[in-house]
DNA sequence: ATGCTGGTGGGGAAAAGTGGGTAGTTGTGG
DNA sequence: CCACAACTACCCACTTTTCCCCACCAGCAT
């Protein structure tokens, strides 16, 4: 399976254009040499799916119930976030305006691999978050690596 | 199978014409390259579905029993809604007045994509609805992206 | 040095979106 | 049965956006 990680400082052009890092072309699947599903992410940055992983997604959508208001409510408001690029021959993916007004995000954009996905941020977004996060690096690894899940499998 | 995402912004012309956004279309079979069927939604937009998708439909309320009144209704109000309309040379369908009117649509929509059939909605109501939801984006998103989909095959 | 890979910029053709004209069809009232 | 209005389908025209292609530069390895 795809895995994402590292950090990169790339720019966007002004038809909206950020390189996928060459890194990351390699390790999504074929598939990704052709697109890639983007939508809004958590905490102001973009997500980028490999289409391999984007389906899991969209099943997890799919097992819901449009009858139910609430469900409904989640298709709608996923569904309509997202859209899909395809890479040009340069390894580029374009960015929808609407997500780049939204997150501010003007020429300088960093990329951090997450492992099956990669986020886009504005620098200064990106800065902060680590920054006011929910706690140091070390609080936080320190309360991920206390206690194990038991999966003694 | 279709899968249609994203929101786009349209414009409705004096002759209830509107564009069916290019990504759809592709996305859609090859018999959307003809026609849309085209009913009243739930929450207060239009649904617009590709003919293989609203043969689903048309099934499950075929399965409802119409003996009981609240089936009843709901199958009079989507059978009574419905109608089809021809896919013009520049890839538009015309919306029937009625729908436009009671849904007090003048001149820009909103369609979203909801996988397998679009949406289109007055963008205030569409606005409001997000408003009154029963969640912010960032609280849908984390549900939904939180953890992966159990494929246990 | 030189060739290769990775990143950035931009021009131009093609496609997408929007508006409007007009002939044919349907449906309604006189 | 005819005249008229309303609506539909089809056609053409124009503007904007997208995307496909080419070009360049920088760094690294050969």
């Amino acid at each position: 399976m795809a895995s994402f990680y590292g950090r990169y400082d790339y720019t966007i052009d002004e038809k909206a254009r950020v390189n996928v890092p060459a890194r990351f072309r390699k390790a999504a699947g074929a598939a990704s040499e052709e697109r890639y599903v983007i939508t809004l992410g958590l905490d102001q940055c973009i997500y980028v799916y490999p289409p391999e992983q984007w389906i899991g997604i969209e099943e997890k959508l799919h097992r819901l119930s449009s009858d139910l208001p609430e469900e409904r409510f989640y298709i709608r408001t996923i569904a309509s976030h997202a859209s899909d690029s395809k890479v040009d021959a340069q390894g580029r993916i374009s960015l929808p305006r609407n997500l780049i007004t939204k997150l501010g995000i003007e020429k300088n954009v960093i990329i951090i691999g997450v492992f099956d996905h990669m986020e886009i941020w504005r620098p200064e977004t990106y800065d902060e978050y680590i920054e006011k996060g929910p706690g140091s690096y070390e609080q936080v690894a320190e309360q991920i690596f206390r206690e194990k899940p038991d999966n003694n499998s």
